[in-house]
DNA sequence: GCAAACACCCCCCTAAAGGGGGTTTTTATC
DNA sequence: GATAAAAACCCCCTTTAGGGGGGTGTTTGC
């Protein structure tokens, strides 16, 4: 029998799937987490073979969650349970160790699939992600960590100036980077820049 | 016995629910609709005391379903089931006819307690957002119309000049606007506008 | 009846962003 | 060891945004 533990802050999602995953027969809860804080504390001794990890958690990220799990137990599976179908999102969590990515609007029964080919070493995507991550790459961005970084610093309003001074960079380069990605994304100015930072959760 | 609809497109929580309504003994599930087309459709035929409707559907938002609903039958209660936890929406759900709203992270006997309350003709707010909307109101920001409007013109990247031939106003009249949502928001340039338009969903 | 909020318009000036063109070094990956 | 990508850097010039003022009339709610 699998034993999975579910790391989730939406309770009645996670009451629902308890539910769910003792009456398929194929696993059993050994723990529910509503919290990256309650889920580290607990891990250990739950010892699960499977993860359902949520992306946003309120104390912190799963991406970040997921790395450290993989780091500490490498033998746990992580599979994925967002709301969140964007590319960067999935890629993040995939090279963090996950493997296995649901969007929370697949059916039931894609849940159980999931637990159980994960569990037996193998990489899952439920059909929408898979979908997501076969198409053509040019549509599904990718920016370097620099790139990220700066695209935050733009986010939150700074101008080329003060980026450059927080950073230790020419002002001049600063610009070259933000031409950079107002081409990489397609964006005719920063207005559009951050808004598709934001929709496509690249920062 | 308080007949149940539930909208949402997660279907994974809508198991759940059904689950624990059934369960409950208060109330029956009457039907389930993922989209809000398979809503309108269904609707007439179930006659529900109380919808569940979440906000963010695949095919329109639950929004304009809510006010479209009320329209339709008066009588039929609201209650908001969602992830979203903005003021904004909270306000324009309750201003357009909802009796309740719940946060998806809520405990699962707020379901229960916000379905009775609302079937007895009451209003329900979970407790978050119950907090939310005592705030000073100084904290939770509300625009007119006009300004929403503008506001997403700029969060699409135009430019004043481009929004004043739009709308058929004076490029001084929305650079008066910009400056304006820019005070009332306390946002420094156009990105931090953008990105808090799309973080508290004033758009 | 009156204040507050909304919608509308105009001036001046400076700061910042955007569009064009470049270069070099480091660091992976094949 | 070649290739490619990331990272850092620079100049010129134009357009747009932002900061500071000023103002009008019209709804809407108490």
């Amino acid at each position: 029998m699998i034993k999975v533990a579910i790391v989730d802050d939406h309770k009645i999602l996670t009451e629902g799937l308890q539910g769910l995953i003792a009456e398929s027969g194929i696993a059993t809860v050994a723990g529910v987490a509503h919290s990256a804080a309650a889920c580290r504390l607990s891990i250990g001794f739950w010892k699960p073979d499977v993860v359902l990890l949520d992306v946003g958690l309120p104390d912190g990220s799963g991406i970040d969650l997921c790395k450290e799990l993989k780091t500490q137990f490498p033998g746990m599976k992580i599979l994925a349970l967002t709301t969140h179908n964007e590319y960067t999102v999935v890629r993040q969590m995939l090279d963090n160790g996950a493997s296995g990515y649901l969007i929370k609007n697949a059916m039931a029964d894609e849940v159980l699939a999931g637990i159980q080919a994960v569990a037996a070493g193998k990489t899952f995507l439920c059909h929408e992600i898979d979908l997501l991550m076969k198409r053509p790459q040019e549509k599904n961005i990718w920016l370097s960590q620099r790139e990220r970084e700066l695209l935050r610093l733009v986010t939150e309003g700074l101008t080329n100036a003060e980026i450059a001074e927080k950073i230790f960079l020419s002002p001049e380069t600063i610009k070259g980077y933000r031409k950079n990605l107002l081409l990489k994304l397609g964006a005719r100015n920063t207005a559009v820049l951050v808004k598709m930072a934001l929709e496509q959760k690249l920062i």
